[in-house]
DNA sequence: GTCCAGGGTCCCA
DNA sequence: TGGGACCCTGGA
């Protein structure tokens, strides 16, 4: 990998497959966002930093240092995985290999474990829009503050919003002020563990708000090891993750694939289930994808979400 | 105003 | 295994 760091950025030479607006946008995360600018740059927080990312030509220029790249960018976007070989193999027929082609740039972000699961807690009979904007909410009130300015960021451990102003004014999760954006992090599982659900009343997640404490105290007193399942096999961690209040198969599957990078686990959500009873029947076995049957659902939730 | 769906899950028969 | 209820929001 070819970095090149200048002015607060790094480039990164030869990336590939990656679209920015695809990775974003298919639905796998809740916390980047397109710049205003209309520069097809996106922002978002994500392992306790924000970045800003944009590609242009073969490359992709992320902010920061080549450090970060290295250390923390590098296996979050999964850059070291051959994605045009993945759609290769996926595409196993017309409707595929149109997928895929439509999907390329996709990649599976490595998430936070605990984000992911509390992310797609969240998502259950919920829009996308409005999980974006629960979950900025919920990173505001009980996050870490990050002053954002292009490149540099500096963390800050007192959150000025922490409890002491639940009302929301704006954009929930940005204030701009001295030319730097306010950013937070995705509140740690201990956090959110000692909350009452009327702590989250603000969030107007409804019933949902029970289930993201309940899998807070999981997580944080130890009763779930996110780290243990993601080194064994995906059964095992699915059935783990099941026995969470508010985690059925869906969201289970969607903490596998996007939480513990299991790129073999494929979520059946109604979209999906619509576009493989179309083409598939009911019968259809994903495994047929294997063993990249996650990223495959993605080209499929894509597609049919985003083209006609 | 009502109705419906949204990256579902739980509960009960 | 199938059907209804569920918090809440935004659009039709």
């Amino acid at each position: 990998m070819k970095l090149i760091e200048r002015d607060g950025e790094v480039e990164i030479a030869g990336i590939g497959d990656f679209d920015p607006a695809a990775t974003f946008g298919c639905g796998q995360c809740f916390r980047w966002e397109a710049e205003p600018d209309g520069s097809g740059a996106y922002v978002g927080v994500a392992m306790g930093r924000v970045a800003r990312v944009r590609r242009e030509g073969g490359s992709l220029f992320v902010s920061g240092t080549a450090a970060d790249c290295q250390n923390v960018w590098r296996g979050y976007f999964d850059l070291d995985r051959d994605y045009a070989q993945i759609r290769r193999q996926v595409g196993i027929d017309g409707f595929m290999r149109e997928a895929a082609e439509y999907g390329a740039g996709i990649r599976i972000l490595r998430q936070d474990k605990w984000e992911a699961l509390c992310s797609f807690i969240v998502s259950q009979r919920n829009n996308i829009p409005r999980i974006k904007k629960i979950i900025a909410e919920l990173c505001k009130l009980f996050g870490d503050a990050i002053e954002f300015r292009g490149g540099e960021f500096h963390h800050t451990t007192e959150n000025p919003d922490n409890q002491k102003n639940p009302e929301i004014t704006g954009n929930p999760e940005i204030a701009e002020k001295d030319n730097t954006t306010t950013f937070y992090t995705f509140p740690a599982a201990s956090t959110l563990a000692g909350l009452r659900e009327h702590d989250l009343a603000p969030l107007r997640c409804g019933y949902r708000a029970a289930y993201i404490i309940g899998a807070a105290q999981a997580v944080a007193d130890g009763a779930i090891d996110l780290d243990a399942l993601a080194g064994g096999n995906a059964d095992d961690a699915r059935a783990a993750l099941k026995r969470l209040r508010g985690v059925g198969d869906k969201v289970a599957d969607c903490v596998l694939l996007f939480g513990l990078h299991m790129l073999d686990a494929f979520p059946r959500d109604v979209w999906i289930n619509r576009a493989i009873a179309e083409r598939y029947g009911k019968g259809f076995d994903p495994s047929v994808f294997a063993p990249y049957a996650g990223v495959a659902q993605q080209y499929i939730y894509h597609y049919v979400r985003n083209s006609t």
